[in-house]
DNA sequence: CATGAATGAGGGTTCATTCAT
DNA sequence: TATGAATGAACCCTCATTCAT
């Protein structure tokens, strides 16, 4: 009897895309639950129904409601992290932060509930908690440290780069709140030049 | 028994002295503890006990504890519009803008944990249950509006004024967040002038 | 005006006096639930009914389930320690095991269900866990070893003490098996004549 | 294809070996696992895994997991009772009861795990539930009983045979006790002469 | 028949709120 | 009015059982 060469290979794959399947769904639906009532106020039950298994389910693939949601924000840190890489064969270092800035921006665009699951956790009083999050913040800003420091003559030297990362930092967080104020609506990447151009040459007419 | 004449009138008075007392006591105490551990975790226990008084006696004082809650984050408001008014005798836009920026900057650091009382509440989802807060940002955005339009040829006109407004606020907010990372050190209004500087001419090499 | 002399002395001493009767009504109710249903199926909604409380009520007395159930256990090992107290006066040290087993018997027989709580536990898989219980039956065991010593000339010197401290105890467990199996009719310390004169002469016609 | 005559009832016949071998193992393994943590504590994908199956597979051999509890218990009541049977050919009655009390602790020594098994449902809670197990202690005592009977003469004349049998039986059990807490050492039927000899002549010097 | 993931009722525990003192 | 113990609804999580594959 002919058997498909490598049934037993391709059987061990469904199931572990199954269960990647099953993760990611239980993963957005939390993300949607916790979008919309924040992670105390969100419940177990309201998750399950909501990525329509049984409480139990989620069980099978989370060990508990804090593992689901550290879970989804280590996974946007991922994606993130990932996109923002594309950004590093940039060599203009100005532009380099441009490109960063708008791939941010964009990022939440694609994913926003992703925002508000995040910002969940800088309630102060969490963040020695969460010293994943609070390092891959401090990534970030690394990043721009770094961009400011190859940009050498161009920026300010009275400044230390650090406050220069943490103004562009600002600008792209003010950005953020007030596209989510506004109801999330398309095009928050365009906001890219303006903050750039604010942050580089202010709001003084010169 | 003689009485005073008025003494109906004074001890009514004197009622609701001891009235306010009570709660300005427990709205601190309770602010230390959500200062602590944020809302959700805060237990109406653990208030009482920190304001020394019965967990019965909050609810002479307060309907509940989101009725708590919402009375510090009003009365911060109030205090901070308060001391907002002062900077409205300033005849220069600009200087009227630093001055608001320096009162902010003092208002948290004279009162540190009211800043992690309302950062607790700007988690997205509570946007809509919580418009006086977000109806206050706005009075607080509609205040360097203002500033910016007076200000008008010494500001870029490239931009509208929302723009360069929330602009300042992100600078603003990055310079909290990191000042709260650091752990809440002395000087936080020191860094009134920096952001200014960096708001008005931005972190580029003129 | 006269105050009653030493009321605030006897608040509190009322107030303890109360505390240690509800958690005397809980252990008593606790006890009956679980020596119906065993600990693991006694429900705390059941132990709350039965003792007449809601189940909060339980936490303000006991940390937990498993508190409530040692806490049966360690105030009946209690009692019938204070109870074998009372024996040792005895001089002869034949009389005092025969007094210490109709101490047990009538432990027993006054606090009947405290037997099948303890039984609980020893369950073998428990017994590594409970070292309370398996001290305390080490402790009784000493008692009649010690007895056994002392007895000298009067006992078989073939066997090491504990092996006849042993059997009198597995005389006294059989006694109370089959009182139990019989559905603990009055007079189980009647036994203990039967108990002494087998273990000392057996079974065997002289 | 030509096929054996008989074929169809062999067929079966293999097949209810098959089951009958798959319901031995998987009392075996459920031993072991009742074994180490008790019954309630036992999970049913602990006993699956720990005999090699899936969980489902269970339910195609027991009914539930009290199941396969009870069937653990009624395997080995019948272990122990055809090894009982082995001493009825024993004409005198003590050397009988010797026998039987060396075979009793030697089918522990050989199957330690059934012990404990019994054990679990020897709390009291469960006598009236598990009637065959209580029949069973019935069964074994009655044994005795009929021997201490025969043995007419030689026995005291002054407590009925029920009393000096349990009184063998409280021996046998504080002794199986006593291995048990030891750990279960080899060498456990080699108490049966101790047992016999107190049994019969007592502890007190004669 | 074997599989093992899905199920969901039920458990122990927490804590905001009430109320008798 | 202050007290603080009693309350009980609600939550997270477990796990025996089922069933589609």
């Amino acid at each position: 009897m002919a058997r498909s060469p490598s049934s037993k290979r391709e059987r061990r794959s469904i199931r572990e895309e199954s269960r990647a399947v099953y993760r990611q769904a239980i993963r957005e639906a939390a993300m949607r639950v916790f979008g919309r009532t924040g992670y105390r106020e969100a419940k177990i039950t309201d998750i399950a129904s909501e990525a329509g298994v049984a409480t139990g389910t989620l069980y099978n693939y989370f060990s508990s409601k804090e593992d689901i949601f550290n879970s989804i924000r280590e996974e946007s840190r991922n994606i993130l992290r990932a996109s923002l890489e594309k950004s590093e064969c940039i060599r203009d270092p100005v532009e380099r932060m441009c490109e960063r800035t708008r791939l941010m921006l964009g990022f939440l665009e694609d994913h926003g509930a992703l925002f508000s699951i995040h910002m969940q956790t800088s309630s102060l009083h969490d963040m020695h908690k969460d010293d994943e999050d609070a390092a891959f913040r401090r990534e970030i800003l690394e990043m721009f440290i770094g961009d400011i420091d190859q940009a050498g003559e161009r920026m300010r030297q009275d400044y230390p780069s650090l406050i220069l990362a943490t103004a562009v930092g600002g600008l792209i967080q003010s950005t953020i709140l007030t596209w989510v104020e506004a109801g999330c609506p398309a095009g928050l990447r365009e906001n890219t030049q303006t903050i750039m151009d604010l942050f580089l040459h202010g709001a003084a007419k010169r």
